[in-house]
DNA sequence: GGTACCGGTGTTACCGCTAACGTATGCGGG
DNA sequence: CCCGCATACGTTAGCGGTAACACCGGTACC
């Protein structure tokens, strides 16, 4: 019978604690626990006590940790519209962030219509202790419905600038691009299938939108405003009246896009000769569409990240370093030169 | 000033314990603890108890409880292509299953390309004690990097059963449904384009096409494999040799059917008139390519479902019942009769 | 009527960690 | 030489639950 090795013995029967790794440091479990937290050692413990956690292949225990602190090290984060291509990207890099970090995300799905739901998911989040909360792709409703000063915890709410009619930076907004993009290509006459009114993400798009048509003496024919999806980009074509004959269309998102091709594909009407077509977010399915879609990359997923460091920063945690995203004009068939555009159908 | 109710009170300076609770009832707090495990009481107990609880909003304190017990209510769950449709609806259903039978999923995303992040997420996953770990739609790549068993707690990964060539179940898969589907229009040269190879998923819609094919006594014109995205179905159909005309293909997701009607639309091929193509999977904006897909739905939070309660069920908590996931044949216009099929291009 | 049994309850200890305080040691200054 | 002070370390007491055992009154049994 060959005896255990001192690691899996530690390792199988029940994992080290800071006692086991104290013993056999020949110190107090004080001693470790000072180690864990950065403190000062004598070197000669230190290294004790750094060789005695390899042996005996010790891991902190987060839930003992987390009751003794308080603190856990735990994100919560408020997720709603998990179907859409952005937010996803936006909570993907939230969680890689928080991985990063050494944090959790746990993800708490809530339907925004179902107004007990928002509040089951509050007091959730209030009852378990978290490092904090982070509210992703949040439109103005939920976030009302949320009254997060509720929470108990530092939070952080994924959001860019408020921007206005008139505001310079709305000249900086990416979806500014797409259009001057469309302007450059001789485009006077233009209409903007826009996203949801209640959620800041798509005010920007429309104010970043008014402010080039103001600022290069163009004319809007129409502003719609609807979901994000390809269903809503179909809906507001077959409802707006086009008797103005916009030659772009420049819409608040690709899936919406989508939509806006297939009533075009619909009726006859060719993109681009007859009428150029742009979407936003730049999903890679957009270079497959047909024609392929002129659009606007945005890196969402740096959104998601900077939500979480910004919350760890404001939480005193980790560094600071917020790179500002920045939107990559993908020019692809679905622009060109000016057509006859669309009149009546 | 109003006092404070003793709601309030107990909720914003410390929550309650189950020792404020006892007191409260007038109790021992073992008593509240024995509530808690829904052991029995005297009536006259189990109503102070009550009624202390809720004057006090009392939470029980996970922490503290998972440190007693060495057991958590939490669920790590690995995660990978986030990106993609399928595995986002799963791990939906998962989160969904996880909720409903008392625990939390904690969402760990992982870069599959990136090896030391994978260890990472291994070592995070084992520091913190779990009740157990789910594998969200894994390649067998990754499966075989995660290198499972180094895991300390009862794991599940989201699986089909696996189906081989000759399989009867194989035409009980849903894919099998779309090919029936064409067949019946009178199709009897196919071709697939199908998933990675490294994925059970994709060599089980294959082993499904395959029964389908030999079943009706249909030819197979080629088999494709690549990835899941509109890319590698564009890179299919101009990588394949096609010189059997076939009439129909067979996608194995909506995505990658996108990059074949784009390959088509490139080449001057109508559909359906000159070649039917369907997808898999039944994400929502098929509808709006053109033309419409015709494809099955699959209820992949279902999937995630299952996968949570066999983990619980392989752990001895919650019961089983694992119903089947079934696939909807939605019919739209880009299958119909055959066409000449495509030959040399 | 004593005894065994049993459900309900209280007491004490413990999970693994940190906080708070006490103590030993070393160093510079009066 | 003593004092003050800082630094390293140990001791004790909790965090909020559960586990294990002791206990107590009542019922069933011989």
């Amino acid at each position: 019978m060959t005896p255990a090795t001192q690691v899996d013995q530690a390792d199988w029967d029940h994992p080290a604690t800071i006692y086991t790794v104290a013993e056999r440091a020949g110190v107090s479990h004080q001693t470790v626990s000072r180690y864990l937290k950065g403190e000062s050692l004598r070197p000669r413990n230190r290294e004790r006590v750094e060789q005695a956690m390899k042996a005996l292949n010790y891991r902190v225990n987060a839930e003992a940790r987390a009751l003794a602190t308080k603190k856990s090290h735990r994100i919560g984060a408020f997720v709603f519209d998990i179907d859409d291509w952005a937010p996803q990207r936006v909570l993907a890099g939230a969680a890689e962030a928080a991985r990063e970090a050494g944090y959790i995300l746990d993800i708490l799905r809530v339907d925004p219509t179902d107004a007990p739901s928002v509040d089951d998911a509050v007091s959730l989040m209030n009852r378990t202790t978290l490092a904090g909360a982070v509210v992703i792709s949040p439109s103005d409703t939920v976030l009302k419905q949320l009254r997060l000063e509720r929470l108990k915890v530092p939070y952080a709410v994924e959001a860019e600038p408020v921007l206005t009619d008139g505001d310079d930076r709305a000249l900086q907004h990416p979806f500014a691009q797409v259009v001057s993009h469309l302007a450059d290509l001789g485009h006077e006459r233009f209409f903007h299938v826009g996203g949801p009114r209640t959620w800041l993400t798509a005010r920007n798009r429309l104010a970043a939108y008014r402010e080039v048509i103001a600022r290069r003496g163009l004319r809007s024919c129409g502003e719609t405003a609807g979901e994000w999806g390809a269903a809503a980009g179909y809906e507001a074509m077959s409802s707006y009246p086009l008797d103005q004959a916009p030659t772009a269309i420049v819409t608040a998102s690709d899936q919406c896009a989508l939509g806006v091709l297939f009533w075009l594909q619909e009726h006859g009407i060719r993109v681009p000769d007859d009428v150029s077509v742009s979407g936003y977010d730049g999903i890679v399915d957009a270079a497959y569409y047909w024609p392929p879609l002129t659009t606007v990359a945005v890196d969402f997923a740096l959104m998601g990240r900077n939500t979480v460091r910004s919350l760890l920063v404001s939480s005193g945690l980790g560094e600071a370093g917020r790179e500002m995203p920045l939107g990559r004009l993908i020019a692809r068939a679905s622009t060109g030169r000016p057509g006859s555009g669309i009149s009546e159908v």
